[in-house]
DNA sequence: CAGGTCGATGTAATCGATTCCACGAGGAGG
DNA sequence: CCTCCTCGTGGAATCGATTACATCGACCTG
């Protein structure tokens, strides 16, 4: 493969004036800069990034670990966190924790080994030993979706409470009484704070939420459903499921019917992320939507303004509740609606018809 | 961040010799291994990779363009990839050209710049030329899934005609004759060849794929939901649609339901690519499984051959018919059944019960 | 006991770029 | 006409590792 010194040789200048060229430094004659250029042409030449990387310190690219890239959302926020990079001219290279710290570690040590210029991580537990180590000794990072606690990083999330309000009043309103939900890992922040946005909405209610209906689950499908199982195996079981993540809301949808069971007349259920499957699935689900576009995006920017040197600020979005059929009908017309918005404006690729909420009408205003 | 000359310093050696410590070379004394080692602990030392790339030529990198991460199927592949190159000591920078040859020509120069050691490719057209050129100057390169003809490039990828010939049995046992097809772009193999196994084997059933019934799809939900309204337009709609890729199905699900029709009692419907999604839909969705994860697999072990300088082979896997609700029942006992095997095992991560096929009973054996 | 071999180690070249510094030519100003 | 900038350019140092080559004892063998 031709190098610098190749193109210098064809262009007859020395390297140093190759570099000067690529590199747009003023000073150069315009008769130089076309005899390099026709030499790169002419050898199709392009310069070695690791070589750029070794003498320049830095390699124009962001590390993210994400928790599973199974979960669509996290595929979705990927993907935004890619398009702004890339936008800002940097690469971006991923890394699935799937839910495991040990590989979360792993990920954080390669892309630390690769030198990227910065990291974007959502972590699985407390924080790898390394990961900390690099936030203490200054390594550009920012936290999106879930966060730890103490350490000194900007955070880039959605606040899910008053969604989670407007749930509660939303089911609450459709006469529910008993709810359950499947809470994610409590050594993640996300897993934590929705079960107490949840609990404090329910006392809001009146209401309370007695240990039998916190089932533990792990943000994956399979424990979705074990937990499931375990409420419907109550004594008194929940009216309600209130899945803590998309996951675990399939897997919850699972055990419902293996039971031969029906949402949402046996049982309602409703789930944090949206995700479009959602509109499809039988019933579709209640959801809590992210922007999760917003949150990949405002996360690139802090993290580029940090390499940058300047502070990069933590965000905080707010989530919103998307009603379907999952949860039961409003009863007719009264009942004091929860401020819903029907899936406004997102690029998600796929679908987003007006007759998304399909065959079921919804008294509009 | 310290360097290997600190650690030299702090263990009373040659750098020489530390490298020659972390390189496991059998010629150091115990003495100064432990004191490297030693000294290595204790400043926290991790060699810079780019360095090191820089001097041996290699990153221990693999890139990945696949045409859409936002595909369950494509994220799937990705995840099976990275978990081999793991395995193997690799990493796995992941492109996704959505589907676009611009973005797909970007990647592969970002990755190429990089100095991967291997690539792994889904094209979504003809080909790049970076890529082609690329190919012929011998970068290792294997291709997934999709593949350009004509290019000397190992093969991974996975043999629908077969269970397609199974669909199209399924489907005449239940009576439908009217098929239709929502095509992927005639620019990818993917897209041409299921389309080619779709007519034949119709015509082994003595039927007709008319152009009408041929609808141009991009793989993108939009234009399965598109053309799925063409076909309903039609003075005479096909009885059953059959979407080449599983986002277009979905769209074609929003038509459909769009239209206030029913699944499988107006209009069937079937797909390419199985996911787990496809389980949990209204109605849930027969499909065509790949074996993403085998592929994925064998594709890294190919690209890896290639890398060591061994041949790497092109490997094709039959993919199989899974049955589900989305084209009707079996009009009771008899009717020649075609070979369908019910997610077998399948490492995917959600779901897989026993009870997967929900509330209708299958008549077994 | 001389010569050769082998093991452990250090010195320095090298990978392919960027960039500091020195140098010469040409133009402006006194 | 001389001095002093400025501009364009090339030589060489540099980034942090790996590794070929040289060196130096110690040990083996005839």
């Amino acid at each position: 493969m031709a190098g610098i010194k190749d193109v210098a040789a064809e262009a007859g200048v020395s390297v140093a004036t190759v570099s000067r060229v690529l590199n747009g430094h003023p000073s150069v004659s315009a008769d130089a800069r076309t005899r390099v250029l026709a030499a790169v042409q002419a050898l199709g030449y392009r310069p070695n990034a690791v070589a750029r990387s070794l003498r320049t310190d830095q390699t124009r690219t962001l590390g993210l670990v994400i928790s599973d890239v199974m979960n669509p959302y996290f595929t979705e926020l990927a993907r935004s966190v890619e398009e702004e990079a890339r936008a800002l001219g940097y690469s971006v290279i991923i890394g699935n924790a799937d839910e495991r710290p040990d590989l979360q570690d792993h990920h954080v040590t390669t892309l630390l080994d690769r030198r990227i210029d910065g990291l974007l991580v959502s972590p699985t537990d407390g924080g790898s030993p390394r990961m900390l180590e690099a936030a203490r000794a200054g390594t550009p990072m920012v936290f999106v979706d879930r966060w730890i606690p103490g350490v000194d990083v900007p955070v880039v999330r959605s606040d899910g409470a008053a969604a989670v309000r407007d749930l509660v009043a939303h089911l609450h309103g459709l006469g529910h009484r008993r709810l359950a939900i499947i809470a994610g890992p409590a050594a993640t922040t996300t897993g934590r704070e929705r079960v107490d946005a949840f609990r404090e909405a329910l006392t809001g209610h009146g209401l309370a939420l007695p240990d039998a209906y916190i089932g533990q689950g792990d943000f994956q499908a399979a424990s979705g459903r074990r937990v499931t199982e375990g409420f419907l195996d109550l004594p008194e079981p929940p009216e309600v499921v209130f899945a803590a993540d998309n996951l675990m809301a399939l897997g919850a949808l699972d055990a419902v019917r293996a039971r031969g069971l029906r949402i949402p007349e046996d049982i309602a259920l409703a789930a944090f992320d949206d995700i479009p499957w959602f509109t499809h699935t039988d019933p579709p689900v209640t959801a809590i939507a992210q922007p999760t576009g917003d949150l990949g995006r405002a996360a690139v920017r802090a993290l580029v303004d940090r390499i940058g040197g300047r502070p990069g600020e933590s965000v905080t979005l707010p989530a919103r509740l998307v009603v379907r059929r999952s949860c039961g009908e409003p009863p007719a017309a009264a009942a004091p609606r929860p401020p819903v918005n029907q899936s406004p404006k997102d690029q998600s690729p796929v679908n987003q018809s007006p007759k998304d909420q399909s065959p079921v009408q919804r008294s509009t205003s």
